[in-house]
Order: C-alpha cells, then sequence, then structure tokens
RNA sequence: CGGGGCGUAGCGCAGUUUGGCUAGCGCACCUGCCUUGGGAGCAGGGGGUCGGAGGUUCAAAUCCUCUCGCCCCGACCA
C-alpha cells in the first residue's frame, strides 16, 4: 500500500479532549476518528487493526469448534421480555419502534437472540453440545463513555455462546473457552490476568475476567504476589494485616471534634487499624449499623448480597436512630441489626462512645457488642492472600474478555428444551463468553508505546513492515525501494511504502507515531556504501545491510519479531 | 444522574476579568523557489456563523438568559 494513496491523518498536536495514551497515540497516528460521544470512526489504519485481531478470534474459536453465525442487531421487544430484561435494564438500552408501532431494540448483548435460536433449533441430546459465535456490533447507551474506544456506546464484540446438556458439559465449555481466550490474548502479544469475577445481571454460578494491566483500566485487581489467586476487587477476598492485643482497659476518653477514624487516630496516636468503623445504613428492612475496622473501605456489592440495597443514613437519620451525632457512633447498645466484617472478631478496638465528643477504648467483640460476621471490606494492597497467605498486590486493568457460566437462566425463560436420554424435558445448560477486540487494541497501545508513538505487536499490526525511501526524488533510491516493496509483498507480506515527497524526518516521525514493528530505510548515504537499514520501532536498533541480501534479512527480520 | 472544566480556522491556543478600529498567533493546507538522514528555509496565498438562540448596548468573542456539544471525577457498567 502506497502511503500517498492511504488516509492516514497524522497529527503534530494532540486534540484537546484526549486524556488516555491509547486515545491519544489512536487519534495522533490517525487510527480513529470520533463522530460523537462514545461514537467512533474506525480509519483505514485503525479498521486493519481490527480485522488483523478479528482474524485471531476466528482462528481461536474455530479451533475449539465453535460456529461463527450472524445475528440481527434490531431485536422484537418480545424476546427480551420473556427473560425480564427488557424492564431490569433501564436507559442504557436503545430502543425504538419499527412503522407497525412495535416495540424494538438494539442489541446490547446477545443472550436472548441465541437462546431463542436454540429454543428453536435444538430437540434432542443428540444436537448437544453446541458453540456458536459472532463478531458484532453491540450498542448500550453508556451512562460515561470513556477513555477513546476503550468504553464506547457502538462497539463491535466477539460473543459466543455454548449449550450443553449437563453441568460437566458446561465445564468442559467454560474451559475450552479459558483456553482458546489465553491463546488469542497471548497470540495479540498482552499481558494478561485471568480473575473471577462478579457475576453481576448474568446471573450465574461462576464469572471470569481476562485482564490487561494499565493505567488506562477502569478496574482494580486483586493479584497473589505468590501464588495463582487473581480477582477482580468487586469479589476479591483478602486476610487484613493482624493486628496485636493491646490489652487495653474499658474507658471513655475524650475526643472534641474527631469524628472520622483519621482524625481520631491523630489525635489518640493510635493507628487506624484499631478503630472501628460504626457506618448507618439504611436497607429496605430499616437501619442496619455496619462495622469494618478502622484502616478498611466498606465493599458495597458484598454488603448488598447480604442485605440488599442500601443507602447511607443522613445526620439526621442517625440522632433518630441511634440517639448519637454523626462521627461518634460505637457499636456498643444498639437494637438494631449488627454486621461486622470478620476481622473484628479478635481484638479489643477503639470507636464512637454513642455520646459526643467521646470515643471508647478498649471495645471487645463478644463482650461489648455481637454481631453478624461476614466479609465486608475491600481488599487492600498490603493485604494477604485468602489461599497462600502471601502478600496481595493491586493492579489498575482494561477488561478485554469475560465467560460466564449461565446456566439455565435464559433457557429456561426462552424455553430452549431437549429430550435427555431417558425421554425426559431439561432445559439447556448454557455459557456466555465476550471478548472486546477494539479493547484488545488499545490495551496493546496501553502496554507498548514510548514518546514517539505506538509500538505495535506484530501479530496485530496493521501493516508487517514499512518500507521507507527518503529521498523519492533520487532514482537508485527508488529503484532500490519500489523492487524491495515488489518482492516483499511477493511474499505475502502487508508492505506500507511510505512513497511521500517529504522530508527524511517528517517520514520517520510518521513511521514512529504509526508504530508498524519493522521499519526498512533506503537513502542515498547508506546506498553509497550498498546498504539499505532494518530498523526495529521497539528498540529503535538499527542494522545495517547490504543491498543485494535484503529481501531474504528482512523476511528474517520480520519472522523472527513474529515469533516472540 | 451529581460535581468540575472547556467550546474562537483542520489541530493546538491567545483575546473574555475591565465591551471599542478590519478577530490574532503557531502548526497544517495551496502556489513558487530552495532543500532531502529525525516534524527545514524564504516569498506569496486561501480558510472564521468566535457552538447555537434570544437579550442588554451607539457598539458584544467579551455582559445577561436559555440551549446544544465535548472532556474529566463520581454513581452506573447486563
Amino acid at each position: 500500500m502506497f502511503f500517498s494513496k492511504m488516509l492516514i491523518p497524522t497529527m503534530r498536536e494532540v486534540p484537546s479532549e484526549a486524556e488516555a495514551i491509547s486515545h491519544k497515540l489512536m487519534l495522533r497516528a490517525g487510527y480513529v476518528r470520533q463522530l460523537a460521544t462514545g461514537l467512533y470512526i474506525y480509519l483505514p489504519l485503525g479498521w486493519k487493526v481490527m480485522k488483523r485481531i478479528n482474524r485471531i478470534l476466528k482462528e481461536e474459536m474455530d479451533a475449539i469448534g465453535a460456529q461463527e453465525v450472524s445475528l440481527p442487531i434490531v431485536h422484537p421487544a418480545e424476546i427480551w421480555q420473556k427473560t425480564g430484561r427488557w424492564d431490569d435494564i433501564k436507559e442504557e438500552m436503545f430502543r425504538l419502534k419499527d412503522r407497525t408501532d412495535r416495540d424494538m431494540c438494539l442489541g446490547m448483548t446477545h443472550e436472548e437472540i441465541m437462546t431463542w435460536l436454540a429454543a428453536k433449533e435444538i430437540r434432542s441430546y443428540r444436537d448437544l453440545p453446541q458453540m456458536w459465535y459472532q463478531i458484532q456490533t453491540k450498542l448500550r447507551d453508556e451512562a460515561r463513555p470513556k477513555s477513546g474506544i476503550l468504553r464506547t456506546r457502538e462497539f463491535i464484540m466477539k460473543d459466543s455462546y455454548s449449550f450443553d446438556a449437563d453441568d460437566e458439559g458446561l465445564d468442559k465449555s467454560y474451559q475450552l473457552h479459558a483456553d482458546a481466550y489465553h491463546k488469542i490474548f497471548s497470540r495479540c502479544g498482552l499481558k494478561f490476568y485471568q480473575v473471577e469475577s462478579d457475576t453481576g445481571m448474568m446471573g450465574g454460578a461462576t464469572a471470569h475476567e481476562f485482564m490487561a494491566p494499565s493505567p488506562a483500566g477502569e478496574d482494580d485487581i486483586v493479584l497473589c504476589v505468590s501464588c495463582c489467586y487473581a480477582a477482580n476487587v468487586e469479589v476479591a477476598r483478602s486476610i487484613p494485616t493482624p493486628l496485636k492485643d493491646l490489652q487495653w482497659e474499658y474507658e471513655e476518653v475524650y475526643t472534641p471534634q474527631k469524628r472520622t477514624v483519621k482524625e481520631a487516630s491523630g489525635f489518640l496516636k493510635v493507628e487506624p487499624p484499631y478503630f472501628i468503623k460504626s457506618l448507618l445504613l439504611i436497607a429496605s428492612e430499616g437501619p442496619v449499623l455496619v462495622l469494618v475496622r478502622g484502616d478498611q473501605e466498606l465493599h458495597e456489592k458484598k454488603l448488598t448480597k447480604i442485605i440488599g440495597a442500601f443507602r447511607s443514613a443522613s445526620k439526621e437519620e442517625i440522632l433518630t436512630t441511634l440517639g448519637v451525632e454523626a462521627g461518634f457512633i460505637g457499636p456498643m447498645g444498639h437494637k438494631i441489626r449488627i454486621l461486622a466484617d470478620k476481622s473484628l472478631k479478635e481484638g479489643s478496638y477503639i470507636s464512637g462512645a454513642n455520646k459526643a465528643d467521646h470515643h471508647v477504648k478498649g471495645i471487645r467483640p463478644g463482650v461489648h457488642f455481637n454481631a453478624e460476621w461476614h466479609d465486608l471490606h475491600t481488599a487492600k494492597e498490603g493485604d494477604y492472600c485468602p489461599q497462600c497467605n502471601a502478600s496481595l498486590k493491586i493492579k489498575k486493568a482494561i477488561e478485554i474478555g469475560n465467560i460466564f457460566k449461565l446456566g439455565t437462566k435464559y433457557s429456561t425463560s426462552l424455553n430452549a428444551v431437549f429430550l435427555d436420554k431417558n425421554g425426559k424435558e431439561m432445559p439447556i445448560i448454557m455459557g456466555s463468553y465476550g471478548i472486546g477486540p477494539a479493547r484488545i487494541a488499545a490495551a496493546a497501545i496501553e502496554q507498548n508505546n514510548d514518546k514517539d508513538g505506538i509500538i505495535w505487536p506484530s501479530s496485530i499490526a496493521p501493516f508487517d513492515v514499512e518500507v521507507i525511501p527518503l529521498n523519492v526524488n533520487d532514482t537508485r533510491t527508488m529503484e532500490v525501494a519500489r523492487s524491495l516493496y515488489k518482492e516483499l509483498n511477493n511474499n505475502g507480506l502487508d508492505v506500507l511504502f511510505d512513497d511521500r515527497d517529504e522530508r527524511p524526518g517528517v517520514k520517520f516521525k510518521d513511521a514512529d507515531l504509526i508504530g508498524i514493528p519493522v521499519h526498512v530505510v533506503i537513502g542515498e548515504k547508506s546506498l553509497k556504501d550498498n546498504n539499505i537499514e532494518i530498523k526495529i520501532r521497539s528498540t529503535k536498533e538499527g542494522r545495517k545491510i547490504p543491498v543485494d541480501n535484503a529481501l531474504a534479512d528482512i523476511i528474517n527480520v520480520i519472522h523472527e519479531r513474529a515469533n516472540q
């Protein structure tokens, strides 16, 4: 491909709207343009990257026996009403009516439609298992699109669905996907972790996410430095740092205006872990007092699983319910339901005295208060691994894929059933598995860039190699360059040929920005010694090679890079 | 949906506080010359509903009201 003929609108300056590195570079290097919030145009370079990623997705999905299909993007409401999601999902679903006033929606995901198809076509256990996938546009009217193509309102997703006759079958389909995902992300050149994750509204028992570590990520993941424990903070367990039992006597202490743990801790010169944070929350059942250690944060999702939806109490509610000013709540002597994090089960602590401007030292669980014990804290850096007790670290990460065991949630509501060996009607057992190719591209950039631009992993780069004649008005330069371009193409390589009449500096800058992994530079200087240069984008390392043997050398270098 | 910020040429910005001549700068773009190993130089040139609507005023990019768009933080994320 000739550079001069291709739409590659590089920019020297960064558009002010971009924040994330991948977003800035994709705009600057001419990969994407924004149409509106969360809606992006893929320019030729960007689309080539997407196609290469999708190729890998298809190869690995086909390899585990999944079959590609294509489902509509516009769905009749009826199917979504049957699973309840027409009502469960609120503004995030794009809805419309057809000309006969029938309710329709734009697909945000395709469990409903895949299950509908299974219900229609699968009759017998002999038809199972099945795995169907598609690479299809999804639409979600996101509350807050962000970070360029990382979170958009319209996006392409590889989504696959497994249909099995029993749980063993589901386990197998699930594992096949997990293995395929490892291959896919490795082939795409990403650093990633498979982590335990929340099943969310998908329902079902087991779910994992594939996470590419990056500061641009929206999720925090917890990783054990020693064993394989890895989990999204949304579900992560952890063992808090152990405390000494300080053997305090039970006594009231004066703490004027010291409301927060931080303030009281500084005032009393006692570390935050020796405090009990007492939070009054209003659940549908009424007020609930929740206790976590002073150095911990309440994990709202964990609590929601126990008491349902809740909100924090207002200052007035605290006063009328507990008879104490906010900031001085203690766990002692209340008649309402009390839940506490398990880490508070031993030791003695400081907490509010249920009396303005006073705290109490020496509070002992079981003696001065009782509670229902649960895991209610958010795992944090420095906590210990629930599996092996080594220390935990926390990283930001981009969710690039997920796998869910759905069970029979969708098959039951859409009547996707089969007859088993005994002629008994059973619901199909399902799994659902997603990958966001645009997120793979963004994560690859986030993980591979320098001050000059993108450094693509060779598997998903828009071209295999860029040929750069420095002076297009020099006959010898162009002879050598044209012939190399032709031969590289003939050898099945995808080549970008910078035929523009630009100064060398411009070409080098653009080449670095665009990030094709291997550059071949043809300049008069080297040609005098009958040499050209091969440059590796990632290291900036250059090597002179004789013109005569150039083709073989270049091909070698490209293959070496591809196998890394 | 709550909080904050920003809309002036394709991109980056100045001008807005304190209204005042023809709305400016850098880059990009076009023409010519020149140049060719890290975003060259010189000369000439094109490009603007100052996000939009209404208002105040002799006079509005600038002040007032409404509105639209975009970004960031939070909530949310099936």
